[in-house]
DNA sequence: ACTATATACTACTATTCCAGTAGGCTTATA
DNA sequence: TATAAGCCTACTGGAATAGTAGTATATAGT
């Protein structure tokens, strides 16, 4: 059960547009350099963020991309949902059929518990909430320099 | 993020086990047969669970596999863990490098809050508990017959 | 109008992982 | 000693991951 980096990376790319939300177009290239991430690859994960709308973009120089909300009203789930496909563990979490096997059932139990603990963890969290880290971390350190 | 039949099968295989417990060894076809899943598939997940020493097998004829210790004594976290490897979203959770991008450590700290969701899920159920449940649920379902 | 700079779109690819299949070897019981 | 179990290793098709590459299109500034 690892992350991919669609997840990993698309995630940070929407924290840095939500970092500097309000300040103009943000540019792939700015983010992927920042980020250390393929040019190329993180263009195609933003695209992803694009078509669901989380994320609109500006063409020709000066482009670039924006969220399309403000960060205090995207929630975490949001943006993984988006970026990982669907939030589901296992398949039958969706398609509700018959299963025919006890002990089956029994551990689907178990991986819905285990799903509904991640997507309340995602939900609780805004793009906003993680802004403000970001702001307090750059702050400490200031400081201490 | 989805759940590998390893960790599927591998859990509905080590709950057979649990609701077995005390009645001698089960053998593979037996779970397979029961659960619908390969044979040979299912031989090499319990191999890894073998190598754990959550369970315990006996060779030739009338032989099988038991689980090692009690069902009440065994976390699902534990089980979990062998079947899927490491319980790890990402590899800086473990491997703790310095890490240079800001956007990066924050969100980080989301994986992490979200593995611990789901480590305190999986600990805070064992194998007698998915027992219990497993025999609730064939008790009303012999009532409604 | 031209040019530079950005996104948009599509196709290709190497590598890894998943989910098995196959088959011979070893051990213990009846 | 036959046979029924687990033990061990190798192989394989297919899908997903993590990219790379190249061309088309839009637009801001000159």
């Amino acid at each position: 059960m690892k992350l991919s980096t669609r997840s990993r990376y698309g995630m940070r790319a929407v924290l840095e547009l939500a970092i500097h939300y309000g300040d103009g177009p943000l540019q792939i290239k700015t983010i992927a350099q920042r980020e250390g991430i393929s040019n190329k690859y993180l263009e195609q994960l933003v695209a992803t963020l694009k078509a669901s709308g989380l994320v609109r973009s500006l063409r020709g120089p000066r482009g670039g991309y924006l969220l399309a909300k403000e960060p205090k009203d995207i929630t975490l789930r949001e943006v993984f949902t988006v970026l990982e496909g669907q939030l589901v563990t296992v398949e039958c979490l969706e398609h509700e059929n018959y299963c025919s096997k006890c002990a089956d059932c029994i551990t689907r139990k178990v991986w819905t518990e285990m799903q509904d603990a991640i997507i309340k963890v995602l939900e609780s969290k805004t793009l906003g909430d993680l802004v403000k880290e970001a702001k307090e971390k750059s702050d400490s350190t200031n400081y201490q320099i």
